[in-house]
DNA sequence: ATCCTTACAGAGACT
DNA sequence: AGTCTCTGTAAGGA
């Protein structure tokens, strides 16, 4: 949320979930209402579900990307893209769809230890990067290049560029931060801003870049006719569940994952919905070394999730069983719903439904069930989350205000044991919620992306990297089976804490701050190191074979030799 | 507490 | 480029 509009609500309250439920209802008959509105003036026949995706197909659809309306190419792209949408066949976009990025195991993983020395930045890619995005196909030439690394040099803030001096420059501005405000940041961040020159376009580049997130686009019919499926089928299970479950009752019901964070790319056919217990009072201890992995315990007091505690921890085993079983219940009534086999150490139950549209996956909906805690983060997030160059230092403090959650998620087969307890009944630490929030209010200024403030990249980057990682896992699917869209989603979290001002992201310098964020991620790759956001020590590529992300390193650099033949 | 209205953001599509 | 449409989110009143 930004300054205009309401103001921003420092907390959810209980009610707020089945409001929203009651709403989802209501939406959809507004809707109805006014489609057959729409219906009428475009004389429109179909009923909403048969409703002609390829209506808006033939409409000649102009690309609403800067860059395209002004470059050259703008007829050209245009013209090519209408063509693509055009194809049911397409198969431009035909890859996107098989590829679940999500599944990812490694997020589990410990990190094995995380030395010492500046984990946060990868090391050094400026050779790669220069090099490599030189030749023709590519062309940021020597001299944006130069000039694109003195920026870089300048501002600090670069992973790959950093010097041991610069490095140490941005490190003690970090630690002044906590006595320095976060507006003496902005200003500084002003100051150099006026020196550093603003951005190195690269036409060639931008104009693929355009046209690939074009073709990413989730098509209005196809959004229309997925809430029209997702929404009834959520509303129908959390109802279900809350009637059900005598633990349920105050169950929360928490959108989250892409779709909900505008990132969801190509088709709307994956949602994530968490069903969330709020918790008064508890115990939690940390699991094994990664600090992700927690028992949970009731504090005294009465409970109904008592019958679920055994030493003094909540087994997440036995509420999942309970959980699936009536979640299986509920989706024998729902037709065109079918429960997916369980996938081991998997925290949600997973759903398979309708087509979004003839080419699509089925929407897959994952009901994750958790738990709701409102008290302080666990000591092990404390040195990760560090948002007040970005954000700000209220804003963080706001964050850390909030709930945070755990999901039923443990790692292998969940007999492994630490003190007792098995891995099976143990809680992931999960901060989706903070993620969505963020994803949404992404600006360093409070109108970023608003109507009257500066358009930047951010998400358009982060689109771009889940794409390229989900064309590259298709490609060579058992190399990159562990890589996920979180891998992506946490470099660009990351990269946003190096690279804070919004005018560091212009929508204009799209493939500069790709590219850039691309470096950033081969820099983790390289390095085999890959913090969690919010829990530094957690490392997201342990578990990865070196072999691997070695391998996905050198895909990458390919693509940025070349100039991204995979987009085309 | 629940239901309903209102307002706004975000994104795609249309003119 | 501006405007409209639709979905999702949230506040607040009845």
């Amino acid at each position: 949320m930004t300054g205009r509009g309401r103001p921003r609500k420092a907390e959810k309250t209980n009610g707020a979930e089945s409001k929203t439920t009651q709403e989802e209802m209501k939406k959809a008959v507004t809707r109805s209402r006014r489609k057959n509105v729409t219906e009428e003036k475009h004389d429109d026949t179909a009923k909403p579900k048969e409703m002609d995706q390829t209506k808006a197909n033939h409409t000649p659809a102009k690309p609403s990307v800067p860059g395209a309306r002004r470059g050259k190419t703008t007829k050209h792209t245009t013209e090519e893209l209408n063509k693509q949408q055009r194809t049911p066949s397409d198969d431009t976009r035909g890859p996107v769809k098989g590829t679940k990025a999500k599944t990812c195991s490694d997020r589990a993983k410990s990190a094995e230890e995380i030395k010492g020395e500046q984990q946060e930045t990868p090391k050094d890619t400026t050779e790669v990067s220069v090099e490599t995005t030189k030749p023709r196909k590519c062309p940021l030439n020597s001299k944006s290049t130069k000039h694109f690394e003195e920026t870089m040099t300048t501002q600090s803030e670069t992973p790959n560029s950093i010097t041991q001096e610069s490095f140490k420059i941005t490190d003690s501005k970090a630690h002044n931060g906590k006595a320095k405000s976060a507006e003496k940041f902005r200003e500084e961040a002003m100051k150099d801003q006026q020196e550093t020159p603003k951005h190195t376009t690269n036409p060639e580049i931008d104009s693929i870049l355009y046209t690939t997130l074009e073709k990413l686009k989730i098509r209005k019919n196809d959004k229309a006719n997925a809430s029209e499926i997702i929404n009834p089928a959520k509303k129908k299970i959390f109802d279900h569940v809350k009637q059900n479950i005598e633990w349920f009752k105050e169950v929360e019901s928490v959108p989250t994952g892409s779709y909900y964070e505008n990132l969801k790319i190509s088709d709307p056919d994956e949602f994530d919905i968490m069903l969330a217990i709020p918790l008064e009072r508890v115990n939690i201890r940390s699991f094994g070394e990664d600090g992700a992995y927690f028992s949970v315990g009731l504090k005294r007091g009465n409970s109904p999730l008592k019958k679920f505690q055994e030493n003094e921890t909540l087994s997440a085993s036995k509420m999942l069983s309970e959980f699936r079983e009536e979640v299986k219940k509920c989706v024998k009534e729902l037709p065109g719903w079918q429960m997916a086999k369980m996938k081991q150490g998997c925290p949600a139950v997973t759903l398979t439904g309708p087509r979004v549209n003839a080419d699509s996956e089925p929407i897959s909906l994952d009901v994750v069930l958790c738990l709701k805690v409102k008290s302080s983060w666990p000591e092990f997030t404390h040195d990760g989350f560090q948002i007040q160059r970005w954000l700000g230092t209220k804003v963080m403090q706001e964050y850390k205000r909030k709930p945070y959650y755990f999901v039923a998620k443990h790692e292998g087969d969940g007999e492994d044991e630490h003190d007792g307890i098995k891995a099976k009944d143990v809680w992931r630490i999960s901060f989706s919620h903070i993620e969505k929030d963020i994803m949404r209010n992404h600006g360093s200024e409070k109108t970023c992306c608003e109507r009257e403030g500066k358009r930047c990249c951010r998400k358009d980057c982060l689109k771009l990297l889940k794409h390229l990682l989900s064309l590259l896992k298709e490609k060579k699917p058992r190399l990159f089976s562990k890589f996920c869209s979180y891998h992506a989603k946490t470099t660009l979290l990351h990269a946003c804490c190096l690279r804070v001002r919004d005018s560091d992201w212009e929508a204009e310098s799209l493939s500069r701050c790709f590219i850039q964020l691309l470096q950033d991620f081969l820099g983790y790759l390289e390095k085999g190191v890959l913090p969690n956001f919010f829990i530094k020590r957690q490392n997201l590529l342990a578990g990865i074979e070196q072999k691997n992300y070695k391998k996905l390193a050198c895909c990458i650099k390919e693509e940025l030799e070349k100039g991204f033949p995979i987009f085309m």
